[in-house]
RNA sequence: CGCGGGGUGGAGCAGCCUGGUAGCUCGUCGGGCUCAUAACCCGGAGGUCGUCGGUUCAAAUCCGACCCCCGCAA
């Protein structure tokens, strides 16, 4: 008898493991739940997550509510009767006793190497914090956020210059082995799942807008980090002449070849476009968005805007 | 009808308010200069000013409709 299984899930990390599941014999993807369309893009549109998009190719029964935390909630999965919810970046809080419903629990798959990074960004905090290492950790889910007991961890090396979409996708591919492993050796009793140890928990609360505004203040190699963390939402933006300009760059190798100035004085030098960071390092502008228009490269940007001396980028 | 910005030679922009000779930075082509450079100098090619209609002696510029792009918002 193939495992009746429930898939919880909202954006594209989940994709691989649901995919897996499907593709396994000894599964049986009974429902997916997601999140609601909710209205998206300029014209407001209610959108489909990429889980229920996948849902919808598979032919599979969807669910959506507003709120997991509900009567409605209980009623479908006690009718669906799962042995395991796989809940993968679902968005919503599960109360408990929806919880002790599957008879092998809801099980997780989270982006980080817990007790660290518990919560809704996990992976971009830990490019954001300039980590190497970062991992993957399935857990049975219990009444807290992201505070289950680990049942197996797989570690993750952060290149140096991969981006959150980047590493994201990779950690959602090498999640999904992982998950299925993990499903198989908890059903047969191999793995155990243990406690977190509290005391080094870490928390990686979701991104926000304004998080995303330069501090120029910073050395060029925190905010290459940054810029690596923030992608593709909300991006990290800065203002020439009072417009918004979403930025992209790297930290310059020897900055000691350019003297230390102003926090966000922009240089042309050699048809590159340079900003002065904290403690006498440079960022290189790659990319420029300014508000209305669209993504050029720092050069076409310069072109245009006919920056003159001493001018800044400024909070 | 959610709010806002924009569509001008190959790229990025100015010009529009206060209608009347097409501008700037770059690229490109030709020539020059140089030990040398995403350096400099000289010269050239290249534009139905998003589309359709209206006003006017005259529209990139004013009015209307439409198409496309982008920021905010999630």
């Amino acid at each position: 008898m193939p495992l009746r299984i429930v898939f919880c899930g909202t954006p594209a990390f989940g994709l691989p493991s649901l995919k897996k599941l499907l593709a396994d014999p000894g599964c049986s993807v009974e429902a997916v739940i997601t999140q609601p369309d909710r209205p998206r893009g300029r014209d407001r549109n209610p959108a489909r997550s990429p889980i229920k998009d996948a849902a919808l190719d598979g032919g599979l029964q969807i669910y959506q509510p507003e709120r997991i935390k509900s009567e409605d909630a209980m009623q479908f999965l006690k009718g669906i009767a799962p042995d395991a919810v796989i809940i993968i970046a679902y968005g919503q809080i599960i109360p408990r006793d929806l919880l002790e419903i599957p008879r092998l629990g809801w099980i997780n798959l989270h982006g980080s190497l817990l007790p660290q990074y518990r919560g809704a960004a996990p992976i971009q905090r830990a490019i954001l914090n300039g980590n190497t290492r970062t991992g993957l950790t399935t857990m049975r889910i219990d009444a807290g956020l992201d505070t289950g007991p680990i049942l197996e961890q797989l570690e993750v090396e952060i290149r140096t210059d991969e981006t959150a979409p980047e590493l994201m996708a990779r950690m959602g591919d090498s999640g999904a082995p992982l998950l299925l492993n993990t499903l198989r050796k908890f059903e047969t009793g191999e793995i155990k799942p243990r406690d977190q140890d509290n005391a080094r928990a870490t928390f990686a609360p979701p991104l926000k807008k304004e998080e995303g505004l330069i501090d120029w203040n910073r050395r060029a190699g925190e905010i290459y980090n940054h810029i690596r963390a923030f992608q593709p939402w909300p991006g990290t933006f800065s203002h020439f002449r009072g417009r918004l300009c979403q930025l992209w760059g790297r930290a310059m190798e020897n900055p000691s070849d350019y003297p230390a100035h102003d926090p966000g004085l922009i240089v042309e030098r050699s048809g590159e476009m340079l900003v002065a960071c904290g403690e006498g390092t440079w960022l290189r502008v790659e990319y420029v968005q300014a508000e209305g228009r669209k993504r050029m490269s720092a050069r076409e940007f310069a072109n245009g805007a006919r920056i003159s001396s001493g001018e800044k980028f400024t909070s």
